[in-house]
DNA sequence: GTAGGGTTAG
């Protein structure tokens, strides 16, 4: 191994360097002294004045002088002055020390001036630890994850030991999981594991790549850390929708004495948002006011009350948000959309294009959302063919898809084909299951069996295409098909996902399933839920069991219907909360026509205020109508 | 002289 004879030169060659380096910390003159005092007092100007002088006297200063001279630039944002620096150094055969080196690197960096930072960074004699780092920092910082977890190899071969500043830059940079195992196994080697920075990072980058349990394992190892380890493990799981772990994480971060900041608030709150808990989610604003500036947190207060289906108090927030940003604007207008409230959602966006920021990719989604949902087929043409021009965003496979999706709700089959064949992107799964929810929306046979037949060539065990096809062919009142389709499905291990729904009464989230008699108040859910449909009939609604997707006879079929688990959740809501107040319930799967119209026939009949959020959009239900204008 | 956590769609 020539390893070592090497290390040895190159430290051989530094420690020569470092005496020569050394030479002009003799005779220091007074400008030294002048130079200090100007960069103390941070004044550029006299301090490049200082420097001009020193350099027609032809004397030097000390490299602590210049290294708080290039802080003075840093202070300044001065790039020119800095650069003047930077040759001030290397000028008259001087050879400055590795130390000086990195500030001037740290300069480049920090002007976002990589190009020079790795120009300077080559030509170096000699690298330190801080000098690698420096530049696996910046890397990591610009997302150019590669060319970091490059320089962690080449540290490596040069012999340089990393330290828990280097893995906490290059674990930002990981993208493998075979990578960060054996970063993992480094950090544990050289036993930096409780570093407080590095043990952060490593949940984060488990986080990333959806290695939940890892993470945590990194978690529970923590014998002492910082309130920044809590965040990383409780945004973890509010990211990956695991509201209820977060939310717990969240409590024990209390319990062991550290109190919630900006970021922990962001995560409780996106915590809320995912699991519907508005009451939470307002306990949770109370904290928020203690950092009103904050514009993410903001943001995602924002979007829980969109997300809650309570658009009085979004609106109130967006409204006196100051220095909205792009995310704020395009959460406000898919929040309004999803409520069902479009034009609101397209006249936000008009004032957005007057006086608000350049709308991105995300605020396209929006737009396209609220065209689809209110059935506003040609103005989605237009933005949707606009995008490009007037904002220089190409349409991605989420517009496609909004698209299909508008076009599909029109009963725009044909068109939606074309689309299809036009599109810049091969249509995957959810094109064609978009296609195929169309058909069995407008009743189109052929097409819906073309549209699962791409299905099942992408992905044999897609549910979506089964129980769609099954819809289609129960439509169809074609049993025989249906039977088939679910022959298929059982050969091939696939279940159906059971409709659930959930409401929150007392900080206690209570879930109902279709038929569920778990429910400690089965009864007398049952015995209300009987006695609305009777007053119900007698008012006219009758069960309509095209929405009962197996051949069971018409009473049965009935049964199967009134228990469906949103109307479960609807008579609950009733009896536990007073009339004013909103009942809201979230559910798994989209709501079903029949539910939908008994939602709407009781909030008459009882005055109340119903919402149902569903995996795409919400249901106001009030006075007999629905928010959606029953296109969904 | 070098390092960690939070927001919009699906």
């Amino acid at each position: 191994m020539k390893g070592v004879p090497m290390r040895l030169v190159l430290l051989g060659t530094a420690l020569s360097r470092s005496c020569s380096c050394g030479a002009f910390q003799h005779n220091m003159p007074p400008e030294t002294s002048l130079l200090l005092s100007h960069c103390y007092n941070r004044d550029l100007p006299r301090a490049m004045q200082t420097l001009d002088t020193m350099e027609r006297r032809g004397v030097w200063a000390d490299a602590i002088a210049y290294s708080e001279l290039i802080k003075c630039c840093l202070a300044h944002k001065a790039v020119k002055e800095g650069k003047h620096v930077h040759h001030h150094i290397f000028s008259n055969g001087y050879q400055p020390k590795t130390f000086l080196i990195n500030t001037l690197l740290n300069m480049y960096v920090k002007f976002n001036l990589l190009e020079e930072a790795q120009i300077l960074f080559d030509k170096m004699p000699e690298r330190n630890v801080v000098s690698w780092t420096t530049m696996i920092s910046a890397y990591s910082y610009v997302k150019l994850n590669d060319r970091a977890m490059e320089l962690l190899i080449f540290m490596l071969r040069d012999g340089i030991l990393p330290n828990m500043y280097t893995f906490s830059s290059v674990l930002r940079a990981c993208e493998r999981l075979c990578d960060l195992t054996q970063l993992h196994s480094s950090i544990l080697k050289v036993g930096l594991e409780s570093d407080v920075f590095v043990r952060s990072a490593l949940i984060d980058a488990y986080s990333k790549m959806g290695e939940l349990l890892e993470a945590l394992g990194v978690f529970r190892e923590m014998v002492t850390g910082d309130s920044v380890v809590w965040n990383s493990i409780i945004a973890a799981f509010a990211q990956h929708s695991d509201g209820d772990e977060a939310l717990s994480l969240y409590k024990s971060m209390r319990r062991a004495g550290f109190s919630a900041d900006q970021s922990t608030l962001t995560s409780v709150l996106r915590a809320c948002t995912s699991l519907s808990l508005l009451e939470l989610g307002r306990q949770a604003h109370v904290h928020v006011l203690k950092f009103d500036q904050d514009l993410i947190l903001n943001n995602a207060l924002l979007d829980m009350y969109c997300k809650c289906g309570s658009m009085e108090d979004a609106k109130f927030i967006f409204n006196r948000m100051v220095g909205k940003d792009v995310i704020s604007w395009s959460t406000m207008i898919a929040g309004l959309a999803q409520n069902g409230y479009s034009t609101e959602a397209l006249n936000l966006f008009d004032s957005m294009k007057v006086s608000g920021p350049r709308p991105n990719y995300i605020t396209i989604l929006g737009v396209l959302f609220a065209c689809s949902h209110a059935g506003l087929v040609n103005e989605g043409w237009y933005y949707f063919q606009s995008m490009k021009n007037l904002y220089g965003i190409d349409p991605g496979r989420e517009h496609y898809c909004c698209m299909l999706d508008l076009l599909g709700r029109a009963g725009k089959l044909d068109e939606m084909v074309t689309l299809i064949h036009e599109m810049t992107c091969e249509p995957d799964v959810v094109m064609w299951r978009t296609l195929l929810d169309a058909c069995r929306a407008h009743r189109n046979l052929d097409l819906a069996t073309y549209a699962a037949k791409e299905i099942t060539k992408l992905d044999q065990h897609d549910t979506g295409a089964y129980v769609l096809l099954s819809n289609v062919y129960a439509n169809s009142k074609r049993w025989d098909d249906v039977a088939e389709v679910r022959r298929t499905m059982r050969a091939r291990g696939i279940r159906k996902e059971p409709g659930c729904s959930w409401i929150e009464v007392n900080n206690q989230i209570h879930a109902f399933i279709v038929g569920d008699k778990s429910h400690p108040q089965i009864d007398e859910i049952n015995r209300k839920l009987n006695q609305y449909i009777r007053r119900l009939t007698d008012a006219g609604y009758v069960p309509d069991t095209n929405f009962v997707l197996q051949d069971l006879g018409e009473e049965q079929s009935e049964y199967s219907l009134r228990h469906h688990s949103e109307k479960l959740a609807i008579v609950f809501g009733i009896i536990s909360f007073p009339r004013e107040k909103t009942i809201r319930i979230w559910k798994n799967l989209k709501i079903c026509g029949d539910c939908h119209i008994f939602a709407k026939l009781v909030a008459k009949q009882e005055q109340r205020h119903i919402v149902i959020r569903d995996p795409i959009r919400y249901h106001h239900f009030q006075d007999g109508i629905c928010s959606c204008g029953d296109y969904w």
